[in-house]
DNA sequence: CTGTTAGCGCCTTCAG
DNA sequence: CTGAAGGCGCTAACAG
């Protein structure tokens, strides 16, 4: 069963174009004229490459195209956590464009983990990809700049351009979270906590922000009236489960919970159910994002609603109009909107 | 603006070894030899050259060393649908199991089409990957098993070996449908629709088989007690919540519904809470993987769990286990479990 | 229309 | 320990 070659090597070396050359009796320009520029090439010698190529089984071989100039077919996209329901549809949104360009896409999470985050994006930058999509782990973006400027364009997603010289796709955080309080205040609550993540996290820097000025707005003093509340990584629904003693804690009790995203406001309902307390009758919970299942929780989950899949079309759009010609950096943005259901409710009072 | 070299280029060409060791002064042969045996360099020498690589901005070129023949730090995977949480999680952990060996990850959407599932595996095999894990869109493996003899690893992911001459990592989806089908039947249901998706996908024949199996141990006809019901592409919430209207309209009418998923199920309860029918009073449901949201939904769900991360996780083992020496094709092999909540209810008679 | 040639950037001999 | 040379597979020029 040995290889006649005698190679011990696990994988043979495939065939090369040489070896269609051979078999085919051409020269090699001609096969590579077949490949790429088949009009060219009369019927008959054209078709005898062709049967040639499938007879020796040939494949054609992208690293030596790449060395040669061609431009790449893979494009990069790094994330927090690509099994988030949110993410994994950004994600899903990007390789559906980049399909239609005949690209493949690589994914990462970074777990807002910047060495993480480096790491790939060293290793995609000496793969040469096309490009990277980011949605960044820190909001320094000078190592993302210099990236760019080094020649792998880089186009931000779920985060501003932030004056930086990239593309970028955003949603409007502080408008969600302005959104999300209003809705609140307007149902009577004065005390509400707002469950954030990982310390330094733009987008939820940026949704405390909106809640902030919405309280400021409606008069309320917001040293007493927000209660801020870490989540700790990993952020799953245990963990978020998890967090409700801490709010449930909190003295005087507050009687709304923000949730920076639905897979947390879903933690929420199981910790408060598990502590007997009645959703919205006790605690109005809303989350953030609108994912798939938020409708068909129980309670439905009030939450504001991103546009996830867009948000990856857009920015996988960004990434591949880099190359042409006149391009210009520019910002696409979203504006989230809020979707009642029935997780939050007017405040009882003497509750 | 314009670059000195008058270059029109949008991509500046990158610095090469070659620049690196001019700006040292040294030959390239000792820069690739800082690069890749760094201890047989004097360390001063090695300090020049490592001042001249970031002074260059040297990068290093992935095609070029793949062309020299350094195995490819790129493996693919191909799901039927990356956004579906359940492919979401497997997908997690072949990334986390890549990643430790320093490898990235290319993931494709197949969506259960043939064509799409090809030309994802030509494009990955020109880029000549280290290997790929495929969730087969079709029970023929031919192709995938000509791949691999091509030299390009391939593993099959919750997919049985299924006598190809490949890694497989499987779940019982025989036994799957059987728990299923078990638990209903105990509950005194005799009539249940089992909503399954495209035709021939494999897990879901095998699921039906297992549930097939159940009925005719328990002593029941098949053909009246077994109501099968297509799920359209794409299998999203609310083309499940449509296919509601289908359940209803069999006379007569099933009590019990096993669904191939638990989005497809979030739909039935979607769809079920719009026509009025309670759940699980009037109608028994159950999904399938048991995903994040299952335990939360209204009602919390019953379904088949399965080990997804783990999946993932054993599938990358395998591949990167492709190229060690003696090493044998296996098939790893998983059984999922019943987990009962409340959207399964003893049949009332007269309902 | 087809063949010849010269590298793309890197790494691995083999001499010094 | 360092330098010089060849070639991985392919394509873009140019010659025929």
């Amino acid at each position: 069963m040995r290889q006649d070659k005698g190679e011990s090597a696990q994988r043979a070396r495939r065939a090369s174009i040489r070896q269609v050359a051979a078999a085919a009796g051409v020269s090699t320009s001609t096969v590579s004229n077949v490949l790429n520029n088949p009009d060219i090439v009369a019927t008959d010698t054209r078709r005898r490459v062709e049967d040639a190529m499938s007879e020796v089984g040939y494949v054609r071989n992208g690293a030596a195209r790449q060395l040669r100039g061609a431009p790449s077919t893979i494009a990069g996209c790094l994330l927090l956590d690509t099994a988030n329901p949110f993410f994994a549809e950004v994600s899903r949104g990007i390789e559906d464009r980049l399909t239609e360009a005949g690209c493949l896409l690589i994914v990462g999470s970074t777990d807002v983990r910047v060495a993480q985050e480096n790491n790939y994006l060293r290793m995609m930058e000496e793969l040469g990809v096309r490009g990277i999509l980011v949605n960044p782990a820190s909001s320094r973006l000078d190592q993302l700049v210099r990236l760019s400027a080094r020649g792998t364009p880089v186009v931000l997603v779920d985060h501003p351009q932030a004056g930086a010289d990239l593309c970028a796709v955003a949603v409007d955080d502080v408008h969600g979270g302005g959104v999300a309080a209003d809705h609140l205040l307007a149902l009577g609550h004065r005390r509400i906590a707002f469950l954030s993540g990982r310390a330094g996290v733009r987008s939820l820097r940026d949704r405390r922000e909106g809640v902030r000025r919405a309280m400021t707005k409606a008069g309320l003093d917001v040293s007493s009236a927000l209660v801020d509340i870490p989540v700790p990584e990993p952020c799953t629904v245990e963990v978020a489960d998890a967090v409700v003693d801490q709010v449930l804690a909190v003295s005087p009790r507050p009687t709304a919970v923000i949730c920076f995203n639905d897979v947390v406001a879903l933690g929420q309902l199981r910790g408060l159910r598990r502590h007997g307390i009645a959703v919205p009758e006790q605690m109005s919970v809303i989350g953030y994002d609108d994912v798939q299942f938020a409708e068909q929780l129980s309670p439905a989950l009030t939450t504001i609603r991103q546009p996830k899949y867009q948000l990856g079309r857009a920015a996988a759009d960004l990434l591949l109009a880099e190359n042409l010609p006149g391009h210009l950096h520019q910002e696409i943005r979203f504006t989230p909107e809020l979707v009642v259901r029935a997780s939050t409710a007017p405040l009882v009072t003497g509750g």
